[in-house]
DNA sequence: GACATAGTCTATCGCTCGATATAATTCCGC
DNA sequence: GCGGAATTATATCGAGCGATAGACTATGTC
């Protein structure tokens, strides 16, 4: 319900009815409105952890390794992007979470500061990481940023409500989670192929 | 307001007192909330439709011309990408112009559903057409579709608000936005230069 | 100077919101 | 099967919402 109607737009009475209980219980359970939706807020970056956490700590380890091949951090990359696109197409209540992801970058509700801190620091920090190494500079630089954001995109956009509009039919079939996959794959290897060797000045 | 308080947000006090007049000239002028938002989208519509203009009629052209090479095709992919790089991060009341566009995607507000059909004809279309022709796939084809919409969330995560917190500043100047055109340019170039040549057994 | 029109003002209507006070009910150890 | 705690149901509060009624003011016409 937050999802589809935002946070202002879902009345605790239409939550209370959908969830079969009464008004009061929502603020028995959760204290306020606002506590229930911190609790689906939160339920929903724990889904995002774990869903995340094995290719992780994959990459903080091999990112720890003294040696790392440009061709390895490319395919880094890549499954970094997959697990997001898997991430947002699949697993429990798929399509309310894409669109919360959505309504993340455009709302100013209470709690979703946490979900959208939690997508920086599961997705976008470590391939920011990635994309700096990759072109030869610092993650801080301005330059690295929004090269990171562009490639990011590519997968974000699914998470848009109206857009799937432009799909016969809204749902994310395997076949086609699969199909957006291999596509920000091959999009991803030929823009960072395509990329000069990296020029060997950038730090360790 | 509209655009950083949202439909349901921006209350009918909250915009009379920040326009200096008082609450029910809304209703005298507008005849109603409603009427005023999509007043407000009309006139975004017509911005965009302003804006792109030019550039549309020129493909339109060079479409209709029986020889296009496939670089030409490739360039006005480009152009197309940065017009939209250019709409989205310039022109009269900026901020929330991308805004409202980010919220088009999300929300279900009155009007609303008209600025993001008037991005499907003036956006996405056009570049769907361009994508087909760029990969040899009719343009009903899912994964033209799938490949045209990862192209375009290139530039539509730079309509997130709170992604922008990413940047150490939030506004677009001229050579941050000259920055995106050409990071996406280039990495649109690789995507379809990359590409196999077109298998010359598109219609026409 | 009387009058019609256009536009603005204050006050308020009916409604929905989140939250709560309070009573009724269920649950469970004994 | 009883008593107290946990939970649920009913009724209602105060606030804010969009919209409107109706009085007031400015303006142009004759």
């Amino acid at each position: 319900m937050f999802a589809v109607h935002g946070y202002e737009g879902a009345s605790t009475r239409l939550l209370a009815e959908r969830a079969g209980v009464n008004l009061p219980a929502i603020q028995y359970y959760f204290g306020s409105k606002e506590g229930l939706y911190r609790a689906v807020v939160g339920d929903i970056v724990g889904q995002t952890e774990a869903h995340m956490a094995p290719l992780s700590s994959k990459m903080r380890a091999m990112l720890a390794s003294s040696a790392i091949s440009r061709a390895e951090l490319l395919e880094l990359l890549c499954e970094m992007l997959e697990a997001f696109v898997a991430l947002v197409t699949g697993g429990p209540q798929v399509e309310s979470k894409r669109l919360l992801f959505a309504r993340a970058e455009v709302e100013a509700t209470p709690g979703l500061e946490e979900l959208h801190e939690n997508g920086r620091r599961q997705i976008f920090q470590p391939c920011l990481d990635l994309v700096s190494r990759l072109i030869g500079r610092p993650p801080e630089d301005e330059a690295t940023v929004l090269c990171t954001m562009a490639v990011i995109g590519q997968v974000t956009i699914f998470c848009h409500n109206k857009v799937q509009h432009l799909l016969k039919t809204a749902e994310f079939t395997p076949e086609r989670v699969r199909a957006i996959q291999a596509l920000v794959r091959s999009h991803t290897m030929a823009i960072f192929a395509a990329q000069q060797p990296i020029p060997a000045n950038q730090s360790e």
